[in-house]
DNA sequence: CGGCTTCTTGATCAAGGTCAACCTTTGTGG
DNA sequence: CCACAAAGGTTGACCTTGATCAAGAAGCCG
């Protein structure tokens, strides 16, 4: 991972998406003061690793990464997706032991906050530690329909579901402008879904057959937003007001 | 559900319990003001559901219970079991927003906490809130594991890991005695598990052929450690100090 | 003793995994 | 500019896993 040049947080382009709920000037000047700063990182790096650095928490300034477990080789599980605005190492900091890999699907740059100092904060800054509380349990109900998803889905539902889950959390950050971008490959959401590379190509072709969306250069085309909602048994909940740490 | 008398939270048993970090004095006298109620629930019967109270939030004294999400008839995923000393209720009181159901799977025995009270004292008290911001983040992990399950195991292996998860939860409480409790279902294995009861029946009679594991009579028995461990790909990962609010 | 629910077991079939061939795109060096 | 290699995508053949349906067996009450 590379360092660049510094963001102030009264500048930053992430606090102004529309899932966020905005800062108070003293809550910027806090998290202000945690920001150790901008690092840059190459498709296919651990961010967080065996290597990595564990007392640093890291909010996602553009490009995506993931969360994964691996379980020997050529058997990972993609956890979730993370994209611009999206904290990674959170769960470090607060229980201090290894946690899952995060590593870039595209090039990704970081905002790097100190995660010592944010403990502190935490302690004395109620609201911010409310907020993050909320957070952890928005993400713990994202958690939860995925299971569900592996539970119940079968391959073309579980595909169908996440590109839904993808353009929404990206419509509610504005970066769908004239076009979902969706830099996953087949294997990407092989490991994410359960299901092998080649089911995913299947039940792609399957997908775009029936009129329902289309993956094809990095982007994302969802010709029926309706019939693929009810397909995959998709249920947007909506939460907005998030918090990031900037 | 019923009301039975209240258990003083200075003689909880729960909170012996070798899991739980030991509260504080001043911790223990404001935890004491949130308790509002004892509650008895039957089994199969929702704790939190449709009807359910809003602003309440329970901890286990006795028996077990499991979160779920519906999907239609017959379409239900369990997402997770509830053992003695879990909270049952936190992201509906941090979030505001309808969650997923909780439902009876014995008899239980609950400890009621008012929910707006515990969202005051979780903003003046911040070791109370690090200690639930550290068990969310726990729970997320727990999460992951049982993601990572339903992405890569077979039917077999996911029945293995959930054995010798709930039994080491249950050690850790000091609840296994010379058995392991384990009263579910061939079909609450089903829901849980993401395959069908058929198959679950057939996999608990490999698993009993193989010489590693037995349920019977609402009992689990491990004939065979290490063998499960090894097939299920288990990984114990040792959380201790978890908080426990009575 | 029925009448219930759960557990077991077998037969059949569909979903999806594995393997392999081939195609397309992209990048690289001569 | 072309040749070639490497990586990803597509498609087909075949086989395993597990779902579904169905028929007994075993408990468990009233």
């Amino acid at each position: 991972m590379r360092v660049t040049d510094i963001v102030r947080c009264e500048a930053c382009p992430v606090r102004r998406m529309p899932v966020f709920r905005p800062f108070s000037p003293a809550e910027l000047e806090l998290v202000g003061k945690l920001k150790i700063g901008q690092r840059i990182a190459d498709p296919e790096n651990d961010i967080i690793g065996a290597d990595a650095d564990a007392g640093v928490v890291f909010t996602i300034f553009e490009g995506w990464a993931y969360r994964y477990l691996d379980y020997g080789p050529d058997k990972r599980q993609i956890l979730d997706l993370l994209l611009p605005g999206d904290l990674i190492g959170l769960d470090r900091v607060l229980l201090g032991t290894p946690s899952s890999g995060v590593r870039a699907l595209t090039a990704l740059n970081l905002c790097a906050l100190d995660g010592t100092k944010l403990r502190r904060v935490l302690a004395e800054e109620p609201t911010l530690a409310s907020a993050l509380m909320a957070k952890l349990a928005r993400d713990q109900r994202r958690s939860d329909e995925r299971l569900a998803l592996l539970g119940q889905g079968n391959g073309a539902q579980r595909i169908a579901y996440l590109m839904l889950d993808i353009h929404e959390r990206l419509k509610r950050r504005g970066l769908v402008n004239g076009g979902c971008p969706f830099p996953l490959e087949r294997r990407h959401l092989a490991s994410a879904l359960g299901i092998s590379g080649t089911h995913v190509a299947r039940s792609l072709t399957n997908l775009r057959a029936a009129g329902l969306a289309t993956v094809a250069n990095g982007m994302l085309l969802i010709h029926n937003h309706e019939r693929l909602t009810a397909f995959a048994g998709f249920k947007a909940d909506g939460a907005l007001g998030e918090t990031v740490l900037i």
